[in-house]
DNA sequence: CGCGGCTTTGATGTTCATCAAGTAAAGTGG
DNA sequence: CCACTTTACTTGATGAACATCAAAGCCGCG
């Protein structure tokens, strides 16, 4: 199986493509491809923009979000390798309805969005999986926004280094990817106050920061006040 | 062209339906569907109840809601007809991540799922249409929840009236299908504040109330509420 | 080196949830 | 059909949670 044009380990749109296409049909799909780098803090795709590309992340961290008419942000959700970045407004809008920016070095992986299209068209099996994935991710992004929702400023603040540590780096050290603003912007609350119960978990010995390094001192006390707080 | 076996004028999946199919093959698919009809509060999807129907809403008005550990309910979205009911899950789980509920009497029709995963197999334009409405329904959903968020509770409470006015009835004075305990669900806000927040728009002569129903006095003022709440 | 953005802490006040208590409405069983 | 229970609605009082304002230190960058 000749993959010198679509080399990439771990690719899910690849798995796709040869679970349920011919390996020529493959060749030509993949030989289209474009893969772009992005440095931390790059736009990736401005809101507002034409739709063109069908957008994969590679590697690396984005953040997906709105600005509203007074310039305010706010974080949708952040998006992992293996996720579309283009998946909320792709297959409904000619113009994306939010921003996309690095918040880690990225790659991104652009597919023709006519022959994402054109595949779905005639390949059943494939429309299937790109409808399975799409709605999956939605499904979570809409699950997530109501988990948020419910808890108070301590479990929200106690939920996001939660998800950093489970769904991202695994690692009890991490260097956070967000400024303590634009964690307000994402669980909706002030900066100050993310800054404030940062510091609280600090005192009470849960967290060690430094500067944008975080260590999980007690990963039980913080997983109950992000379960139940 | 027959159309006894589908005969419902306005018919979204009708017109997707024709839109790309042979007539005998629209027939043929129809012949399987089954309507269901539900009173003001019943049950139509039970959270976690196995999906083996792809629901669609043909009249009415339908409530989709999460209940959490504590039995709370919050409330993701209201569906208009010619909404999916099965929208978020469906293609992605086994199971329901939500209840569905009739917050009018309302009138489901229901198609085999296993039907309409072949159809979208074996027709590639109709499986693009049924991507674009997914897509353009669950951006709907998460762009309101952000509009909602970044709102103080006279402004959710406004934008809740307007969209009851503005999207479902297109009237000034209209009976309320949530209960002031199911708006707080919505908009995240607690009852006694939904209450106490109507009783204020009732006092500043920007709407009479008289139990659920609701007659908008002054909509440039809601509206302006609405906006900048 | 100075400017702007990010971070931090404290003081203050507003907004909102909670608690309590009562009325109205709606379903339930005898 | 009426007493009974439950559920929805309403208002007020209180305190907690949170936003806002202010001030200062820090860091990176042109």
């Amino acid at each position: 199986m000749n993959q010198e044009t679509c080399s990439c380990e771990l690719c899910d749109l690849k798995t796709l493509f040869y679970a349920h296409l011919e390996e020529e049909q493959v060749e030509t799909f993949c030989s289209g491809k474009v893969e772009k780098e992005y440095k931390n803090g790059d736009v990736i795709v401005k809101e507002g923009s034409l739709i063109h590309d069908f957008v994969y992340l590679k590697s690396g961290l984005v953040k997906l979000f709105h600005t509203d008419a007074n310039q305010k942000d706010q974080i949708i959700t952040i998006a992992k390798p293996f996720d579309y970045i283009s998946m909320l407004s792709v297959f409904s809008n000619k113009h994306y309805n939010y921003s996309v920016t690095a918040i880690e070095d990225s790659v991104t992986c652009c597919l023709n969005m006519q022959n994402i299209i054109q595949l779905v068209k005639t390949n059943g099996s494939y429309a299937i999986g790109i409808i399975e994935k799409m709605s999956s991710i939605t499904d979570k992004i809409v699950l997530t926004s109501l988990e948020i929702r419910k808890r108070n400023l301590r479990g929200r603040v106690a939920y996001v280094l939660m998800y950093f540590y489970d769904e991202v780096y695994q690692s009890l050290e991490f260097e956070l990817p967000l400024s303590r603003k634009e964690i307000g912007e994402y669980i909706g609350m002030t900066t100050e106050n993310v800054i404030r119960t940062l510091s609280e978990f600090r005192k009470d010995k849960i967290i060690s920061i430094n500067g944008k390094v975080i260590e999980i001192k007690d990963i039980e006390t913080l997983k109950s006040i992000a379960l139940f707080g």
